[in-house]
RNA sequence: GGGCCCGUAGCGCAGUCUGGUUAGCGUACCGGCCUUUUAAGCCGGCAGUCGAGGGUUCGAAUCCCUCCGGGCCCGCCA
C-alpha cells in the first residue's frame, strides 16, 4: 500500500472531517521542496476523499515570522542596502521590491500559489499574519499567556539552557522600530504585552519600551507555541513537515505536548519528510538555490514533479537536477505511464504500487483514454531544428512517434516540444544544444575535401529529386559515402560542418528530415562547388 | 549528546512497512535485426557474497540486535 493511502486509512480509522495543513515561512522564493507539504497534504486530502471522509487541505503562510536574512535576488547590489533596514520586520510587514506585488509576501508567494492549480493542488491558503491581525488568534495568546509557565517547562524538558523565569511564549513588534525579532515580552495584563526592543544577533534593537495589543496583530506566538495553536484554530488533524521538525524533541515534539496541555487538542497525525536538494545543494530560498514550481512547468509536465514526490517514500532524500538527469526521471514517468495503460493478467504487488503512484501523479482524473507520449529526448532534437508545428508533426508521424494520432496526443506532444526546447535553452548540457549555420563560414567551405564536396553534391541532387524518409536517407548517406570512395565517418563529418559547424550532431537521418528540404538542398549545393 | 535516511549488477535505483517460487527496473556495456546507423526503433545477452556479523523463523534484501561506511537534521530561530 502506498505510503498516502496508508496514512489516509488512518486518518478514517480515526473518523471525523479532515483538514490536513501545510505551510512555510515566506523567507523567499518558495520553491520545490516546499512544494513537498503541499503536495503531500493535497493528495492526503484527495485520499481521504476517496475513501469518502470530507477533507480539506490547507497552506499556511507563516508571513508574520521575521525575516533574519535578506532573501535571493534582494541580497544583491541596490536592493540589499534597501532591504537591510527591513532585518528583523515581520514578512508581511516588508514592502514589495516590484510594484506588480502588493508586498513582500505577495512577492513571493504569488507565484507559488498561482502555480499550484496547475499541479492539481486545491488548498484554502491561510495567512498568519492576517490571522493575527483579525484577532482569530487573540484567545489561543491568551491561553498561551495564561500557561505560560507550563509551556515554558514543556520546552525546557528538550533545551540545554532553560528558558528565563519571566519568559512569555510571545513575540512583540516594536511600535517603533517596526521590528518583531528585537523585542523582549516584559509582562500581559489584559489584551497587552509590555516589551522592550532590545535587539538580536543579526540586528540591533531600538530601545523602545511600550505596550502592544496581541489582539490586532501587536505580537505573534513563539514558533514552537504557534504551531499548536494553529492545529487548534484550524483544527487540523494531518501535517507534513520537514525532518527538522520531526526530531525527538524537536518541535513536534514539544507542540504535541502543548496542545494536549494547553489547548485541549489532540496533534495532528504526522508526515515527516526529507527535503530536497539540487544537484547536491539543499533547496535553500534565503541563498538563492532554488527551483520554483513556475520554472518547473517551463521544462516539464506537473506530472512528473508529482511522481518524483510520490515515487519514493517521504523520508528518503530527493535529489533533483535539471539538467540531463531530468530526461531520466521523466523516461521513468513515461514508463510508468505506458505500463499503467498496457493491460497486465497478473499485477503483482509492484505493479499495483506503481499503479497507485501514477494516479498520485495525475493532475486530475487518470484520463479514460490511454496516454502516449512522444521521447522527450527527440523533442529536445526536433525542438532545436524547427518550430513549425506543421513539420512536427509530420515528422513525429513518418517516424512512427505519432500513430493516428488524436487531438490529445497532438496536444501533448506540441507541448512537449515547447517544454524541450526551454530545456534545452536553459539546463541542456552544451553537447546537446546546436543550432544552424545560417551562413558556412568560408573556412569550413576551404576544408572540404573534393570527395566530400562530390558526395554533398550528389547528396543534394538526391533530395531534390526525390522525398527521403529518415531511415532512408540515413542509409542513402552510406550508399553515397562509398560510391564516391570515402569512408561514412568523412560524409557524416562533412554534413555536420555544413549544417551545424560541428564535427557530430544528431543521427543525420531524423536531423535531415526535420530540416526544411530546399534549405538543405540549397546548402549541400552550395559547399559542393 | 540525540534523531533520521542511505548502503542491492560498473553507475542510478525499486523491492524492506504487510518475510515466501530462479532478487527486479533503468542506464552503461556486448551482440543481433534493416547488406552499413555519430544522439531513433526493435530483439537478445552479460553482470549482484542484497555493507558486515549475529539472532528470530520451515524460510530473511525484508523482522530484531551489534558494528562499519556515506549523508542529513536537531541540541539558536523557523
Amino acid at each position: 500500500m502506498h505510503w498516502i493511502d496508508a496514512v489516509a486509512n488512518e486518518l478514517v480509522k480515526r473518523g471525523g472531517r479532515q483538514v490536513i495543513a501545510s505551510g512555510i515561512s515566506i523567507s523567499g522564493h518558495v520553491h520545490i521542496g516546499h512544494s513537498n507539504d503541499v503536495f503531500i497534504a493535497d493528495a492526503v486530502r484527495r485520499a481521504v476523499g476517496e475513501l469518502g471522509l470530507e477533507a480539506e487541505s490547507v497552506w499556511c503562510a507563516d508571513d508574520y515570522d521575521p525575516m533574519r536574512r535578506i532573501p535571493w535576488p534582494l541580497n544583491e547590489g541596490e536592493l540589499a542596502e534597501r532591504y537591510k533596514q527591513y532585518l528583523g520586520f515581520p514578512y508581511a510587514n516588508i514592502p514589495s521590491p516590484d510594484p506588480n506585488y502588493r508586498d513582500f509576501v505577495d512577492y513571493f508567494s504569488r507565484p507559488f500559489i498561482e502555480s499550484l492549480k496547475h499541479f492539481g493542488i486545491e488548498v484554502r491558503i491561510h495567512s498568519g499574519a492576517k490571522a493575527y491581525r483579525d484577532g482569530r488568534m487573540a484567545d489561543l495568546i491568551k491561553r498561551s499567556l495564561e500557561n505560560s509557565e507550563t509551556i515554558r517547562s514543556i520546552l525546557n524538558q528538550y533545551r540545554d539552557k532553560p528558558l528565563p523565569d519571566n519568559w512569555l511564549p510571545v513575540d512583540v513588534v516594536c511600535e517603533n522600530c517596526g521590528r518583531i525579532s528585537t523585542t523582549r515580552a516584559i509582562s500581559w495584563h489584559g489584551d497587552f504585552v509590555s516589551y522592550r526592543c532590545e535587539g538580536a544577533d543579526y540586528v540591533a534593537g531600538c530601545g523602545h519600551e511600550g505596550e502592544a495589543d496581541y489582539t490586532s496583530g501587536g505580537a505573534k506566538l513563539t514558533w514552537r507555541v504557534e504551531w499548536p495553536a494553529r492545529w487548534k484554530l484550524l483544527g487540523v488533524t494531518c501535517e507534513p513537515f520537514g525532518k527538522d521538525h520531526a526530531v525527538r524533541g524537536g518541535s513536534y515534539d514539544t507542540g504535541k505536548l502543548i496542545a494536549r496541555k494547553v489547548f485541549d487538542y489532540e496533534a495532528p497525525y504526522p508526515i515527516p519528510y526529507e527535503w530536497v536538494s539540487m544537484k547536491g545543494k539543499k533547496l535553500s530560498s534565503s541563498k538563492g538555490v532554488v527551483f520554483t514550481l513556475k520554472q518547473w512547468l517551463e521544462i516539464a509536465e506537473p506530472e512528473i514533479l508529482r511522481y518524483f514526490i510520490f515515487r519514493s517514500k517521504p523520508m528518503k532524500a530527493k535529489v533533483f537536477d535539471p539538467g540531463l538527469p531530468l530526461l531520466d526521471l521523466i523516461d521513468e514517468y513515461d514508463l510508468v505511464e505506458r505500463a499503467y495503460y498496457d493491460k497486465t493478467d497478473e499485477a503483482g504487488k509492484r505493479e499495483e504500487q506503481q499503479r497507485r503512484i501514477y494516479e498520485l501523479s495525475q493532475v486530475g482524473r487518470v484520463s479514460e483514454t490511454p496516454i502516449r507520449r512522444i521521447s522527450y529526448r527527440f523533442a529536445a532534437v526536433l525542438a532545436q531544428v524547427t518550430n513549425d508545428e506543421e513539420k512536427i508533426i509530420k515528422v513525429l508521424i513518418s517516424r512512427g512517434m505519432l500513430v493516428n494520432p488524436g487531438e490529445l496526443e497532438i496536444k501533448l506532444a506540441l507541448r512537449r516540444l515547447e517544454l524541450a526546447r526551454n530545456w534545452v535553452m536553459n539546463y541542456a548540457p552544451e553537447h546537446l544544444r546546436f543550432k544552424i549555420l545560417e551562413q558556412v563560414p568560408a573556412e569550413i567551405l576551404a576544408a572540404l575535401t573534393p570527395k566530400q564536396k562530390q558526395a554533398l553534391g550528389q547528396l543534394a541532387d538526391d533530395l531534390a529529386g526525390r522525398e527521403f524518409t529518415p531511415v532512408e536517407l540515413h542509409n542513402h548517406v552510406y550508399a553515397v559515402a562509398e560510391m564516391t570512395g570515402q569512408k561514412p565517418n568523412e560524409l557524416f563529418q562533412a554534413i555536420y560542418r555544413v549544417l551545424l559547424g560541428r564535427d557530430s550532431g544528431p543521427r543525420v537521418g531524423n536531423f535531415i528530415s526535420a530540416l526544411d528540404r530546399e534549405f538543405v538542398v540549397s546548402r549541400f549545393r552550395e559547399a559542393s562547388l
